[in-house]
RNA sequence: GUGGCUAUAGCACAACGGUUAGUGCAUCGGUUUGUGGAACCGAUGAUGAGGGUUCGAUUCCCUCUAGCCACCCCA
């Protein structure tokens, strides 16, 4: 990062050209387009959602399966569909060394089903029920929240067609989102399997065929290529036409009326809420029956806390009214990307993949979207925690024997911070106090003779010369103990914050 | 893929058609060769790329690239 070329140089054209050789380019490597690095300072955002992703699979009775970022495209143009924009235009694919045609997957439940195929997961007690995550891959246009490397998680149950299921699935979404503590609606339709869809589509078709002149040049392209988009337009004309359209619940045949009916039912003896919503269509093709999506909450930071304690003020509290007032204020973009995530019964993909046919219904989110909506609420994730100790030195014998110190210490299972490369105390002293250490130990020259070591509280800058030999077990007395009072003293100052 | 806005240091911002492109934070060093959360001093570091207009462009124009926003689509 830090290298910079000083060199200005052309930039190589974007298609390679037979008469752009492989000169050198000074040029300094950037991003690709769409894609985004993952700093440190933001590592523990991922690392909460993989745990709660993992915590809730875990008691939902869901192993881990990863599958390949690559897999042959025909997997996914069978899976996902050859009409959708997906297939036809955001797919990264490539030909291998052999000229098969490979790609970098769009999504992810196309793999797993691949996986439950090969690896003959139909002998396994059914349903089998499996999560994920990671990275996929769409060349679309950025924007917020959309990237063309963007991450998902996934919950999949496939072997079984049971209402329970679907409703179990839903649960789990919604319990998903609830634990993390983020607002957020169900939203949740059927569209029949594969004849009611048809059937349905025909109706929505002639519906809209007969009103063509009040549509949107959009609808007008949808109403061939993908009529069920028709639903979710946002122009306020084609709204209109929106309303007295006809809804999929309408055209369910029997049996798959039946089926909605009883995941619905399931889902209110669950107290799971929910929110019918009869213009609900998916976008990929293979989803059949029930389809849901879950939205955010409508993000109101106005509304938050409103005191009233203006006259406070002036007296006692400058800083950390300050402080909050800041917080308040700070603008909040509403993210335009309303869902975070979504999915459905995908009852006959097994079977359209070479499978004996295998009924299925899974859900995916999206992990960017959802640390959007986390830091746009501030939600609580944990602090990420600093580390106990930091080691400083003074001169190189002092660092010599420092070394061995940590390489000990760590051993024991401490967690030390350091700046070995540094000289003089106060540089270290800084480090220490930026990371948040609750005790650092100093050792030079005096200390290297008497075969000691210094000890200093960060929070009260007392310090003590010990031991060097009983350096460990005063380290754990003094963690021990601030433990307690710094969870006693955390407790006295939330009440006075109160107060 | 379509449209709109934008591009100055790691970050946040300033400036001007004209000498050396400023400030804050951050980073590094010093005031103190053994002490942090304060102060002071100093240093590193930038006009996204290419072309044009001009005596002179970071500023005006064009192209490219990237970012943001909306559409499309979707997570």
């Amino acid at each position: 990062m830090p290298y910079k070329s000083r060199e200005k140089s052309k930039i190589i054209p974007n298609k390679p050209t037979e008469d752009q050789p492989q000169e050198k380019s000074k040029k300094t490597p950037q991003l690709l387009r769409g894609m985004k690095d993952i700093l440190p300072e933001d590592q523990h955002y991922w690392d909460f959602i993989s745990r709660r992703v993992d915590a809730t699979a875990k008691t939902f009775g869901f192993g881990r399966i990863v599958t390949p970022v690559l897999e042959e495209t025909s997997l996914f143009v069978r899976s996902v569909g050859k009409e959708t924009d997906i297939i036809e235009k955001e797919m990264y694919t490539l030909d291998d060394k052999h000229g098969s045609s490979i790609s970098l997957r769009p999504e992810g439940t196309a793999g797993v089903v691949r996986a439950y195929i090969e690896h003959g997961m139909l002998n396994r007690p059914q349903p089998v029920k499996m999560f994920y995550y990671g990275p996929f891959f769409r060349h679309d246009r950025p924007q917020a929240g959309r990237y063309r490397q963007f991450h998902q998680f996934g919950f999949e149950i496939i072997g079984d067609k049971h209402p329970v299921l679907d409703a179990q699935m839903l649960m789990m979404t919604y319990v998903f989102y609830q634990e993390i503590g983020l607002p957020i609606s169900l939203q949740v339709n059927s569209v029949g399997h594969p004849e009611c869809r048809e059937d349905y589509k025909k109706v929505l078709v002639d519906y809209y065929k007969k009103r063509k002149n009040s549509l949107c040049e959009d609808c007008k392209n949808r109403l061939q290529k993908n009529p069920l988009r028709l639903l979710d337009c946002k122009e306020s004309d084609c709204q209109v036409l929106m309303q007295d359209a006809p809804q999929t619940v309408d055209y369910l045949c029997e049996e798959c009326n039946e089926h909605f009916v009883s995941v619905l039912e399931h889902l209110d003896g669950l107290e799971v809420p929910y929110v019918l919503n009869p213009r609900l269509v998916r976008g990929l093709d293979y989803y059949s029956n029930t389809a849901f999506e879950i939205w955010p909450e409508v993000y109101n930071p106005v509304e938050e806390d409103k005191d009233e304690d203006e006259e406070n003020k002036e007296d006692k509290d400058g800083e950390n009214a300050n402080e909050e007032t800041e917080k308040n204020i700070e603008p909040v973009k509403p993210s335009s990307q309303s869902a975070l995530g979504g999915g459905g019964r995908y009852d006959y993909l097994v079977e359209e993949l070479g499978g004996q046919p295998a009924p299925a219904i899974g859900f995916a989110g999206g992990i960017e979207r959802l640390i959007n909506e986390i830091k746009m609420r501030h939600i609580d994730i944990g602090q990420p925690t600093p580390p106990d100790i930091f080691v400083a030195q003074l001169g190189d014998e002092a660092r010599k024997k420092i070394l061995k110190l940590f390489s000990e210490l760590r051993k024991s299972g401490f967690q030390i911070a350091e700046s070995f490369s540094k000289n003089g105390l106060k540089p270290q002293m800084e480090m220490a106090n930026k990371l948040g250490v609750k005790f650092t130990i100093i050792l030079g020259q005096k200390e290297l003779i008497d075969g000691t070591l210094l000890i200093r509280d960060m929070e009260s800058g007392l310090q003590e010369t010990v031991d060097y030999d009983t350096i460990k077990d005063e380290l754990k007395k003094r963690l021990a103990n601030h433990g307690v009072r710094k969870n006693s003293r955390s407790t006295n100052r939330s009440s006075d914050n109160l107060s």
